[in-house]
DNA sequence: GCCAACGTTGGC
DNA sequence: GCCAACGTTGGC
């Protein structure tokens, strides 16, 4: 495991964007676009770099779950969706020269076979410490720790993906 | 649909 | 700079 490498939980709403519409994307990359939260913003500018790796949380919806696994491609870049108009992400104070918000690029890597809801998650000890389980946590940018990465690939069914991520 | 928690806005 | 009002998030 790299000592530099760092794990992410992203929070996508499925009937906006979900893991399989990041499968079905070309070469299954997409820009993760469209945070407009200062605190997630620092996180995808300063603090994502390519290849670390990415739990794809489902929010929102009746059994909330991490659901797969992602990795980044593509680190901080300005989000283009702020400069269009006709973007529900539009932000007229955010131009080329000094953009405001910022995306990066994931790739899908896999679904877990046993996808972790809430229960699941609360269940093991290392795994209830997680940000996302914190009442009222509504961060859609997380910081994972190593421990908790490994934990949840091993639960979910893909622990041969500890030796890619 | 409810509502607690949180972030942002804007008057002062 | 304070803080009340408001809008949004997201579990339940």
């Amino acid at each position: 495991m790299s000592q530099t490498r760092r794990y992410w939980l992203l929070k996508s709403e499925p009937g906006c964007f979900s893991i399989s519409d990041l499968q079905n994307s070309p070469q299954g990359i997409s820009s993760w676009d469209g945070v407009r939260n200062y605190q997630a913003r620092n996180l995808l500018r300063d603090e994502i770099r390519t290849g670390d790796g990415i739990l794809f949380y489902h929010s929102n919806i009746p059994e909330p779950a991490i659901v797969g696994v992602a990795r980044v491609v593509r680190s901080g870049y300005p989000d283009h969706t702020a400069r269009d108009p006709r973007s529900e992400h539009f932000d007229p104070r955010s131009t080329e020269a000094s953009p405001i918000w910022f995306m990066v690029d994931v790739q899908y890597v896999a679904h877990l076979p046993h996808a972790l809801s809430r229960e699941d998650l609360r269940r093991h000890p290392a795994l209830s410490a997680m940000e996302v389980l914190k009442k009222g946590s509504r961060l859609s940018v997380q910081p994972v720790s190593a421990a908790q990465w490994r934990d949840v690939l091993v639960l979910g069914g893909r622990p041969e993906l500890l030796e890619d991520l």
